[in-house]
Parts: C-alpha cells; sequence; structure tokens
DNA sequence: AATGAATGAGCGTTCATTCAT
DNA sequence: GATGAATGAACGCTCATTCAT
C-alpha cells in the first residue's frame, strides 16, 4: 500500500476536489476513482477504506499545512512576532487554497467522531507549536506568566478556526488576510499582562 | 403538528438522548421511537422528518440556552459584566447537560449543510447578544472603539465553542465552568484599550 | 354499517371526486374522509375497509348506470334499436360526468385483481343486457343466428369501452356522443348475415 | 447500463415470472432478483429504478410481439387477410405465453399513470399497423371507404383487448385461438360496405 | 354514533467493498 | 498492478386500520 506514490497523490487531490465540489456526503468512492482516473478497485490498492482516504487527505494537506508555518517561525524570536506569523500564515494557506478550505472547514467535519479523533491526531503538531509559543511568551514576559497552557491554545486554536470557517461559509467575499491585524491585536493583547478591569483609566 | 406538547417534548429528549449515546449517523428513527416509548409513524404526527427532529432538538435546546443567557445579563450594566456572565451561563449550561453537550458540540455537526445553514439560524440571536455586549463596551469604553464586531464576535464564539468542544471530547474530566475567569479575563484583556506593544520589558 | 344512507352516500361522492382528482394511489382513506367532512373513523362504520369503498363506488355508480340503460331499452322492440340505446345511453352518462369517466375508466382498473373480480361482479347485470339484445337479435334475425353469444358481448363491450377509455385519455377533446352512429353501424354490421367475403360491389 | 444482455434478459424473464405469480403490487424488487439469480444492487446495474424494469418487460415483450405481427402481415396483400393475419398472431402469441398474457392483461394495468403512459407510446406501432391495414382496405374497397381511422383501430383494438382479457380471466379455459374467424368475420363485416340496415329479412 | 391520535408493517434504493479476470 | 461488475445490508416514511374517549 501508498506504494506508487504517484496515483496516491492522484486520489488525494480527487477527493479533495470531489469533496469541495459535492460536499462531504455526496463524495462516493466511486465519484473520488472517476475523477482521479483510476478504477474504483484501484482505490483499495492504495487506501485501505474510505475513511483512510479521508484522514489521509488530511494528512497530507494538514502536513505541509503545518510544516510551512512552523519553518516560518523557527528563525523568528519573539513570541508575538511568531504568532502574527502563524495567524498570517494559517489564513493565507486557507485563503490560497479554497478547494482545502472548504473541505477542512465544512466538509470534513461531517465525519463521524472515530474519523474526527484521527483527524485530532494529524492537528497535534500544529497544537504543539502554538503551545510552544505560549511558553515562550512567557518566558519572555510578553505574556502574562499565569496561563494555562491548553486553555490559552485552545482559546487561539478556537479563534483563528471560527473566523475561517466564517469566511469561507460567506463564501470568501471579503479578504481573509487582512483581518490578521486585528486578530492578531486581539490575541496579544487577551495574554499579555493584565491591566486594571474596564481600562481606559 | 406540535400540538400535544408533552408527546412533542418525549420525543425531542429521546433524540437527544439517542444521538448522544449512539452518534448522529446510528441514530435511526425507529431508535428515537423506541426510546420515547411511541410507535415509529408516531413521530411524524410531530416531525416533518426526521431532519425537523433534528433541528427542532436544537431549537429547543438552544432556544432556551439563549434565552437563559439574555435574560441573566439584562439587568446587568457592565458590557463586561455582561460578557462574564454570558459565559458562565454558556459554560454551566453545557456543563450541566453532558447529553446536549455532546449533541450540540459534537454530533449535530455531522449533519449535512441544509441541517447546519438551519442550526446556524438558531444560533443567530445568541450572535446578536454578543453583538450588543460589544457595542455596549464600545460604549462604555471598557472595549476599545475602534472594534471590527463581526470579527470580535467570531473571536468570542470561536473561544467558547473550542472550549466546551475540547471539554466535550476530553471526556468531560475537568470542570468547565473553573475556566471561566481565566476565559474572560483573556477576552476583555483582548477587546480593552491597547497597551503598548508586548508590554512588560 | 351502511345505516344511515346519508353519510353513505357522502363518503361514496367524496371517494370519486377524490380519486377523479389524484388519481387512484394517491387517494388515501383520510382524504376521502377530509372531503366528505368526516373522521378517518367514521368511514369504518360505513364501510369494512378500503376496498369496500372502492367496490361500493362501483356498485352506486354502475348501478344507476345499468339500470338507466335497461329501463331505456325496455319499451324498445327491434334487437338493433336498442343497441343504439344502450351505446347511447353508455356513451351520455359517462361524457356527462367526467369525474366518474375517469374514475371508472382510468383509476379504478389500477385496483388488484381482488377488487377488479368484484368489479366485474357488479358489471354482470350489464353483460346480461347485452346477452339478451343479441339473443334476441339472432331470433328477430337481426342478426346472424350463429353468433357466439358471450364472444360477441365481449366484443362489444371491448368496443364501448375502449372508445371511452380513448375518449377519457384525450381530456375529453371532442364529443362522444357523436361517435354513436358510426359506431352502432360497426357493430351491427358486424353481426348482420354475412356477405360473401371483399363484399359489396 | 444494459450491457450485458444476458443478465438483462435474465432479469427481464424473472420480472414476467413473478408478477405472474404474484401480482402487480406483490412484486417487490427483491423477489425479482431472488428469482432473477442476481443481489438486489444488481438489478440497478441493468434498470434505473423498479418503474424503469416494468417498463423494459412491457417494451421487451410488445417489441417482439408487435414485429412478429408486423413481419407476417408483410408479404400479405388483401386488408382482411392482414387483419386475419393480425387476430391469429395476437391471440397466438399471447396464448403460447400465458406469464405475458397475464402480466400484459391484467397486472401491468394496474401500475400508475405515468408507468402507463410510457406502455401506451411501446403500443403506438402496434396501432399504426393497425392504421394502416384500416387504410389500405379502404383504398381496396375491401372496407367501407367512409371510416374513421382512429374510431376503428380503437374498435378493433377494444375487441381483441377484451377477448384476451376474458380469457386470462377465465383462467386460460378454453382454446384462445379457435375463436380467430369468429372475431374476424365480426369486424370485416363491421367495416366491410354497409347493407341495408336490418340486413337478411 | 363520531372522533382522530396512535399504530407498525413493509420496501425501493444506495454505495462501500470484494474478487475473478 | 488494475479493473469494474457484483454484492447485500441498512433505513426513512406512508397509510390503512384500531380503539379509547
Amino acid at each position: 500500500m501508498k506504494k506508487q506514490r504517484l496515483k496516491y497523490k492522484q486520489i488525494i487531490e480527487a477527493a479533495v476536489e470531489v469533496i469541495a465540489e459535492n460536499g462531504y456526503h455526496a463524495s462516493q468512492v466511486s465519484k473520488i476513482a472517476k475523477k482521479a482516473g483510476v478504477a474504483d478497485g484501484t482505490i483499495y490498492l492504495y487506501f485501505k477504506n474510505k475513511e483512510d482516504i479521508l484522514i489521509s487527505v488530511f494528512e497530507e494537506k494538514m502536513g505541509q499545512f503545518i510544516e510551512q508555518i512552523a519553518s516560518s517561525i523557527r528563525h523568528q524570536n519573539r513570541a508575538d512576532d511568531k504568532l502574527e506569523t502563524l495567524i498570517d500564515k494559517h489564513f493565507r494557506q486557507l485563503a490560497a487554497d479554497h478547494n482545502l478550505a472548504i473541505v477542512t472547514q465544512l466538509e470534513l467535519r461531517q465525519s463521524n467522531s472515530e474519523i474526527r479523533q484521527k483527524i485530532n491526531q494529524v492537528l497535534k503538531p500544529y497544537l504543539v507549536v502554538m503551545d510552544d509559543i505560549i511558553t515562550e511568551g512567557m518566558e519572555q514576559r510578553v505574556f502574562r506568566d499565569e496561563l494555562n497552557i491548553p486553555l490559552v491554545r485552545q482559546m487561539i486554536f478556537g479563534t483563528l478556526d471560527e473566523i475561517v470557517t466564517n469566511w469561507v461559509m460567506k463564501e470568501q467575499k471579503y479578504n481573509l488576510v487582512d483581518q490578521v491585524p486585528l486578530v492578531h491585536g486581539f490575541i496579544t493583547n487577551g495574554l499579555s499582562a493584565q491591566q486594571e478591569r474596564g481600562g481606559a483609566n
């Protein structure tokens, strides 16, 4: 399995297109096979079952997605700069591939909990990247130091994810990357040393 | 239809239980009927079709959910107090009904886009509540005044939603309501008057 | 059962209308009840089951139909005059009640063989009327005398029935009664003393 | 679809048998599949849906039926000879295939109007054959020349159809083909040059 | 007599997966 | 390796009939 890389890739790409075009529930294996230019049975030479296709789509696409972000922040020093880059790359990559955005934000979420568990495994390295930024931010005293890391990471991820999902559902009518500074401001402010309540003095 | 409120409620409750126990895709109408203690056909005296059951579950449960939050903040004045109450009630209500939490955070999201559209309609009043708080916060100068309201609301909703989803997926091992102050702090900080970047050092 | 004649009639009339409007397969008992202005359950105080309604419709309507024809020919003497009257009344009555024509020619034929057997029982007196005309015609030497009565009756009935059915299916665009002389000519010719083959000239 | 002729034929034959044995309404797809020796799903590789099976049965069987009649009369000259052949072949073919006779005369008529419309389309060539004979008969002065062709055709078809239906309903107790001369005599007499009314005496 | 809420059996169709070629 | 015909389990919904009121 997964030997001949070419056909494997073809099927993955076909799956993304088919799911983006037809929606999760109307994406039959036979449609993916047709789009990939192979026979239905051939799919099963490269993937264990339909579930495996979906997870593999996520692995392939998210693997690149995460690596792209990780490598972009590698040479940066300040946690809040890293965070800004992370947000920028997160938005930029999804804005650049509409099909992928549709698939990851809307369609793949219709899969059953078992598949979603596995998808979460794939996301784990991304969460680690976030956790590291938070830790660094606390060390650098860029962020408050009493932060509950998993909680903060959930807040950041939830914020980014919801914004992208809304953008996809609004049929990508506006420019997602334009939102980066606002989002970054919101998050860094939220994480920085606490002011007195109510602020404005 | 929807005449005899009693049986209608019975079926709604049964649906929540069945979906929480079996997962969205394994929730057959016949299972719901059995759990509700009625015949399969009886379901269709109260609901147009299966889809209608699911949407009604959301309407009933989220209707209460939102109303509970809305009425709790009605008598409060400060936007950040309102926000704290909103977060508290949001978490508290889902923490109090584990089945409902599973259904809304995990299972109902597997529905097709048509159902999800309708679910989003039900959520709309909640988003309005949030928008109002943000507007008030700006007027009261509790929040910065140049905020992009829809964007901020997405960030708040995304934050809360992701935290609850994580809590549900972690099988509710910890106390969700305990997280309220941290989350509230994160958000109000994020929204309050901007400090110099990076703050402390 | 069949006690209070009023409601019984109401239901029969409603059934004809419902079947004519909706077609046989879309004529649910509940629709007939609604049109008749009674509760579903009331139907079963007057009829054993749905099948009984359909047969009763046929009994009521065809009873009149046949009686009308029988009484019209009673005072006539010549078999071929009787035949002409029979054809005329047959066409005239169905032309006068479009709903009935639709129901008897098209819709009731979609019933299963069991019901159709019973419908045929209702038709029997009509066939006897035809048989009597044929017998008389032979005695009067208006028709050939070696006729196979059941066969001839089938030919006559088949001829009339097919013509009416075609007229109904053509949505009654032309005048059915206008066809009487031609049909009568065809049949009496067919039944009269045999000429040499190829006939007249 | 309809590729591998063998299985297609198997299913058609199975459908005829199942319908003849069980009646139209008790002929489930699964029964047809079982009788044909294929899986339920296989049916749908060869037919669009159940309706398509029924129409195809009619197309296949009636196609042959009509072609058989058409080719038999092709080399004949006199219209009344052609008519006799038509009646003979009509009766002979249905007498030779009892299942087919049951299906076409009784069961398929229970189908809804949509299917019956399509069945009528299939019959159209047969009606054209009849129309041609009538036209020729008039040209050859074998028949009267003022005939209303569609009406005459309806009378002929109605006659034949009713005779076959009666024979089927009488459970085929007598020999259908024996009736040919009588029926032919009735029709040609009916169509030949008019004698004075009442004829013989 | 009349109601109408409740019942529950019954079936066409889809589609992931297999396997003979 | 590649094919694609064949498989068969699974389920939402309808509607004639009943029966407590």
